[in-house]
RNA sequence: GGUCCGUUCGUCUAGGGGUUAGGACACCAGAUUUUCAUUCUGGUAACACGGGUUCGAUUCCCGUACGGACUACCA
């Protein structure tokens, strides 16, 4: 069996999208589980789109959600560089290899040429016009002009790109792991560029002969390569490297959440969810752009969502953790059909791994929020409230958000809880249980529960009609965690405090 | 337009010639919680359509429809 080497080869175009993630934990998943190595392949054969820091952000992202890089960009190995700018002078080679054997050939029509011969062509009824084993016989190339003009050219150095010779009639077969028997025919495929006029390899030529020559033995990648990837076939065959072609995995689509089509940035701006694994500062525009990170999402919980997006493991187990997956995984359960992109599942993933901490790992988070607020917290307390809030929380933030009552006194009260439970019986009950409260030295929950049922039993009023309003004088709202334990956090003084604020600052209603 | 890929509850999906078509998210209801949330129980909800093949098709085949990707000296 031939060892196992996958490669994630994203291009350092801006901010790594989501599902480049999965892309890449997928080939992940792969490598580790059949003990082979994963490869980080910088593809950067585009000088003009290249975008600074880019690449950073792809390194970053993948170290954040857990993807492991066993060799390449910035990792090193036996196939360096890995970026492919810098191996730009390793493809000529192979180009040339494709025209000495007759596949490939110089083209040197100028941008206005190969315009007037798609205009030409459109005028004459053909839809999508192209540069193919017809049109090339009326351009400009090594194959219609002289050898000697051809030479001359090349000597003058005339800006040329190379094309590769795709055969008039051929059935091209490429076997996808996910799709099985894929056939194109060569007709429909045009004579793609591979080397352009500025020297560099197009993404066809470099990605071939990179594969090749870090032997790569799985290309899973989007589906949106699998109309070029019979293309890829071709050049291997060509090559002479078909006994060590990869295997091929073309991934469904992530799409948009509501109606149809490729998730965008755009959809997930106007549907106020994050695309991007971190924050993204775009250089050019200076827009940020939120991340899974920043925006409360647990690298496990992220993974755990997206690796069941488009795969399932044929169980009715659902939360995996990346050893787990490593195991389970197989590219036979991917899922041929796009994925529409459902942030509400995310969610209760994050809530599944967030619950799933120690109210010591959780008091931290309330202990980061407390810090940006400036306010003071033992460790011990942080878990305490956590402990307490862990349940209502989704995020990380929201032990903060929701339990900000617990740090600041209420200076107004929620009218609704006001207007219906706040009545003569509940100040009294109020008056007397702070009364009995103040005589305390500390209060414990559930003495202060007992406490409370021997004020109303002694006034003969029900707990349960004023409890609401006791809650509504301690945190200002009708509904929270549980309020016995809200005012052993409080702590007694607080508590009698916010009392005596309610106790003078909300009219009673006059039924 | 052409080529390729796809289509099971609203969403992610399991399944597969004979099933009460299963699970999860979401939603709804009941119970618990003297509140809300949690938790538990239950419920609504799907095989795109039309032809075949077959004793029998949601499952296999062919069409149709719908959707997507691709169609650059971008990846």
């Amino acid at each position: 069996m031939r060892e196992v080497r996958v490669r994630f080869a994203p291009s350092p175009t801006g901010a790594l999208h989501i599902g480049g993630v999965r892309t890449a934990l997928y080939n992940y998943l792969l490598a580790r589980q059949k003990g082979g190595k994963m490869i980080l392949r910088i593809e950067d054969t585009d000088q003009t789109r290249f975008v600074p820091g880019a690449e950073e952000y792809i390194q970053k992202s993948l170290a954040w959600a857990g993807i492991k890089i066993d060799e390449g960009f910035g990792v090193g190995g036996p196939h360096e560089p890995y970026r492919q700018s810098e191996r730009k002078p390793m493809y000529m080679k192979y180009a040339q290899q494709l025209i000495d054997a007759g596949h490939a050939y110089y083209a040197f029509d100028t941008e206005q040429e190969l315009e007037a011969m798609r205009e030409r062509l459109k005028a004459a009824g053909v839809p999508s016009p192209q540069y193919n084993s017809i049109t090339r016989t009326q351009m400009r190339n090594s194959v219609t002009l002289p050898e000697d003009e051809v030479k001359a050219l090349l000597a003058s150095s005339t800006p040329y790109v190379i094309r590769l010779k795709v055969p008039r009639k051929e059935e091209i077969r490429l076997n996808d792991m996910i799709r099985g028997w894929v056939m194109v025919h060569s007709a429909q495929i045009d004579d793609k560029v591979l080397m352009k006029s500025d020297g560099m390899p197009t993404y066809h030529l470099a990605n071939v002969v990179d594969d090749y020559l870090m032997n790569i033995s799985h290309v899973i990648r989007g589906e949106e390569w699998l109309p070029s990837a019979p293309l890829h076939v071709l050049l291997y065959k060509y090559f002479g490297w078909e006994d060590v072609m990869p295997q091929f995995a073309h991934l469904p689509l992530l799409l948009k959440p509501t109606g149809d089509g490729k998730l965008s940035k755009r959809d997930a701006d106007q549907m106020g969810f994050p695309i991007f694994p971190l924050d993204w500062k775009d250089p050019q525009t200076g827009e940020l752009a939120k991340g899974f990170k920043e925006s409360g999402y647990l690298p496990e919980a992220l993974i755990n969502f997206l690796a069941f997006l488009g795969w399932n493991p044929g169980t009715t187990q659902e939360i995996f953790s990346m050893d787990e997956l490593i195991k389970a995984f197989s590219v036979e359960r991917i899922g041929k059909a796009g994925t529409k992109f459902d942030i509400l599942k995310a969610q209760w993933f994050n809530q599944q791994y967030l619950r799933s901490k120690s109210d010591e790992e959780l008091g931290g988070y309330l202990l980061e929020s407390l810090e940006k607020e400036n306010i003071s917290c033992t460790k011990e307390k942080a878990a305490k409230i956590a402990g307490v809030m862990k349940e209502r929380a989704t995020f990380p933030k929201d032990f903060w958000e929701q339990g900000k009552f617990l740090f600041y006194a209420p200076t107004t009260f929620d009218d609704a809880v006001v207007s219906k439970k706040w009545n003569d019986d509940a100040v009294k009950v109020i008056t007397a249980y702070r009364n009995e409260i103040s005589k305390l030295s500390t209060i414990e929950a559930s003495a202060a529960k007992a406490l409370l049922e021997q004020v109303t039993t002694s006034l003969n009023i029900g707990t349960g009609k004023i409890l609401q309003a006791v809650r509504l004088s301690v945190t200002g709202a009708g509904a929270g965690p549980d309020l016995m334990m809200i005012m052993e956090i409080i702590g007694k003084d607080e508590v009698v405090k916010r009392m005596d604020f309610a106790l003078q600052n909300i009219k009673v209603k006059v039924a």
